[in-house]
DNA sequence: CTACATGCAAATTCTTTGCATGGCG
DNA sequence: CGCCATGCAAAGAATTTGCATGTAG
């Protein structure tokens, strides 16, 4: 019984063990463990989704740790390596990145209000898998992206098309 | 019996088609129906799944056709606009156009060799449709991209770990 | 003819890099 | 201490833009 509960917990504090996680990963590459490099994982971690760079600079000079732009990329490019973080989707020429680690989400993105919803479908990720199976694939991480219009986007548009006629 | 032969010609001559739907949507838009434009959009049609500027600037000068980057930018974006063309995906800092008229096909990316295969699935799709029905969104287009590592790599991959112990 | 398109080169934006200096291990 | 990390500024790469000239309609 009581094993089973310390199982759970692992669920609870996943960000702690992410931080820990990140930190031997760093260490074992024989790179250095840097306020830097901490407060960018954590940023990442703390973050929902997706983010840019320069939101990212800005969050963590507001936490008083000086950092600059080429460092942000630098580090990313060592977790992409880690495996920490996943590739790069680009929207209006921004580069947006994605964490790996957390559970993953498919997005739904409005094309007019560039809305993002997430959304999960295990049933959708057996498939790929079934796919991944067919063609002998090894599947690493996957990215979906539904484009369209929201509801709200969706009645907005509809307004505009009564008013008109 | 001859109308429905009839109907089938429709899927052969896609192309020419497209090209027409192409040149009508770019006047009805006031703009002009140049060499350059049908070339770009010739090209497109022409090429399965992605890509890239440069390879298109070189293909349309193939052609005799005297084109600049600048044009092909400026193409592209109308497209995008008129929707021929969809999104864009970046893969080391190159971004990657697809076509958002043909049949759509989802990737399978290697991560190691880069390949990328191409492949369909209906019940994946019906399984986004769904997804979508639940929150009130109006899919218009997606992308379906799994990160791994294909075939070949993985034996490489293994033949490595191999030799090592 | 007129308005829009093209090409060039310059400008922008995003990302990477070289080098001197700072700091983790 | 030694090596790696950082910051800055400069370099690079991809894309956009201004302007003079060309051309479709």
């Amino acid at each position: 019984m009581k094993k089973t509960q310390h199982k759970k917990k692992k669920t609870r504090i996943t960000k702690r063990r992410l931080l820990e996680e990140f930190k031997r990963a760093i260490k074992n590459k024989g790179l250095k463990y840097t306020p830097q490099r901490e407060q960018v994982f954590k940023e990442i971690i703390s973050t929902k989704g997706h983010f840019e760079i320069e939101q990212m600079v800005h969050k963590i000079r507001q936490k008083n740790i000086p950092v600059s732009r080429a460092t942000v990329y630098r580090t990313l490019n060592i977790m992409k390596e880690l495996g920490f973080v996943e590739e790069v989707i680009k929207i209006n020429n921004k580069t947006i990145y994605e964490i790996s680690i957390k559970e993953h989400h498919d997005h739904l993105i409005c094309t007019s209000c560039r809305k993002i919803i997430e959304f999960q479908s295990e049933d959708i990720e057996k498939l790929q898998d079934k796919v991944c199976a067919e063609y002998g694939f090894l599947p690493k991480f996957h990215r979906l992206e539904i484009f369209g219009l929201c509801s709200k986007c969706q009645k907005k548009a509809l307004a505009r098309n009564n008013s008109k006629s």
